[in-house]
DNA sequence: TCCGCTTATGGTATCGTTCTCATAATAATA
DNA sequence: TATTATTATGAGAACGATACCATAAGCGGA
């Protein structure tokens, strides 16, 4: 590496003050247009650059982002999803001239000791917490420390006073299961995520809503929350198909699940979706490269990244703006993985 | 937020110098341990923290190493191999303490600006660059710079004084295409990717080698390298099966490609895995997911990754370390989208 | 001509660390 | 006891850029 040009070479060669390369640098109206162009044509000839570092001390702010995501051995980094949220992440930034820092730990208390590192550090001016988990120490630290983040995911607490960006997944599981119900559905199996954090639990609620309004009782063998990421699908097919009164529609939490469990039932001689209808959340790739193609309901996981982003952004710029939360609309998008629910021994 | 706690704070109340407390931090041997407790207990109290931004103005080293990736519009984002990569990368880095810093830029030249931003401002100590590329100007521009930094992916020229990591994409296509002909097929289809790219013509490369080494002429027409990231699968299905003498199998580069033309086809009528054997490459969960499972080439995505970061950060500790490349194994994983090719017209 | 006002620029302290050099205190040696 | 080595700490100059205060030059008005 070549040794670097600084703003006092720059101001030697040129005659000048380092204050006045400074200043040019930013553009001061101050600075008189002759001198400008003399320093920026020393400038290009010596090869300056700015050395950010030099500026993130005096003006305690450095320009980027943190980004703490869940323990990746949730699945967190294959899952296409993250990617598509990191994205929208990416995006917002670049707009908005901020860098993105990540962190890298692999447990909790990894990823907590990052965060303190990074906040106290000044590596970054925010944070985007990328869940809301029920026990999670990176949170209240956050709010203790009033460092500027917002979350994506509905906090557990204090929603007046976190900003955070979700869709209203009560809502989203209701209308999903609505539209199995629709169709004619009425025993429907829900396979949820770990109730640890809060989006399982919404889409839950959502779920025991939906059967609620339309009169239909929940059984409980029909209700799973699977505690782990990957749980065996071999397993869960079996369960589902040895129950005495099988269900036959299906609402998954994750659409990597509904994928692989469907393969199950698939080998099981369970006729798709003619005799198991299956939804699934997120709408990534996932989806559509799926046996069927499942119906899924859209998160919008870019735009849910970007507004994080833009929000964190705004909130930096108006560190006295209101704690606003943001809901992103979802849509349902039907493919084939759903059917009108036969009508067995039919009564005339 | 809170106002900081500095060096000089600790050293007040501590009755030291700063430079006593600046050691304790470091845990130097030149400081007695009595004084160190009394340091150290005073930074609890105070609740003192580092603050990176000082120390990297000093040591000129900022612990982190930035990441290129290619324009995300070349679906890189949601793409699970950019993922893996990623999380081997940010597994190596947190082994060693290292910080990644992701680059945001949707086109060739935001990219690029983005990168000399960063190595000219002093944000990183190196860089990974995800892609290597015809035509690029990142690489040149690192390399003119004398910057640290490590391809993934054999470089376009210099290899000697290119730090890269790799498959071995020559003898892996090589391998996956024999593994093609050995199962009897002839008429191998060959749907590559954009050529710009290193990775596309050394599997177009080996491709050939198998099918020459075998004796089997390569007919034009069913050699296609796709320029676009997202071709329509359907033309592809369309063009493959209107040929007067159709491919039995087929090598794609690209696993999400394989997959939504394996589903054309299948719409098409056309039976896998027994009238058209698939194999891909990189054995994402794409593979696992696609219907048929996808026979692939392992490239060990999440090796490639932490090879790179571990070999890089390398090269940061001992910078006249001579530039070596490594090469990642591949393996064939074996699915279902292959069969023995079917003797038609069998002559006794 | 002098005063005050604006404009363009210079000088320098500052941000929070580290690092070099100096020095006080102690221990080892003659 | 005087002299040298060793150890533990302090003082202060970097690192590179910014921002405050100062000041010189130029200009208009009384």
């Amino acid at each position: 590496m070549k040794v670097s040009v600084t703003i006092k070479d720059v101001a030697k060669k040129a005659n000048v003050a380092p204050s006045t390369v400074s200043r040019v640098l930013s553009d001061s109206p101050r600075i008189s247009e002759k001198t400008k162009r003399k320093v920026r044509k020393v400038m290009d000839e010596l090869g300056y650059h700015i050395n950010y570092n030099g500026r993130v001390l005096v003006s305690q702010s450095t320009q980027t982002i943190g980004i703490v995501t869940k323990v990746s051995s949730d699945h967190s980094f294959e899952n296409p999803f993250f990617s598509e949220m990191l994205r929208g992440i990416s995006d917002a930034c670049h707009e908005n001239d901020y860098s993105i820092y990540l962190t890298t730990g692999n447990t909790e208390e990894a990823i907590y000791q990052e965060v303190v590192k990074m906040v106290q550090g000044k590596r970054v001016d925010g944070v985007i917490v990328l869940y809301s988990r029920e026990g999670d120490k990176v949170v209240p630290y956050l709010r203790e420390c009033e460092f500027p983040f917002v979350m994506l995911g509905k906090p557990v607490e204090k929603f007046g006073e976190t900003m955070y960006v979700d869709n209203d997944n009560v809502q989203a599981s209701k209308d999903i299961t609505d539209y199995l119900i629709t169709l004619g559905h009425e025993r429907i199996g829900y396979i949820g995520g770990n109730s640890q954090y809060e989006v399982a639990r919404d889409r839950l609620e959502g779920f025991r809503r939906a059967m609620k309004e339309n009169g239909i009782e929940i059984k409980d063998e029909l209700l799973k929350n699977i505690q782990t990421d990957k749980p065996d699908p071999e397993q869960v097919a079996e369960e589902l198909l040895s129950l005495p009164d099988p269900p036959t529609a299906l609402v998954f939490t994750d659409e990597y699940n509904a994928s692989t469990v469907m393969r199950a039932l698939a080998a099981r001689g369970v006729k798709l979706p003619e005799e198991m209808s299956v939804v699934g959340f997120n709408n990534t790739m996932i989806s559509r490269l799926s046996a069927p193609p499942l119906t899924t309901v859209d998160t919008q996981s870019i735009q849910l990244g970007h507004e994080s982003a833009r929000n964190l952004i705004e909130l930096l710029k108006y560190p006295d703006t209101i704690k606003k939360s943001v809901i992103i609309p979802t849509v349902i998008v039907e493919r084939e993985s759903c059917k009108q629910r036969k009508a067995e021994n039919s009564q005339p």
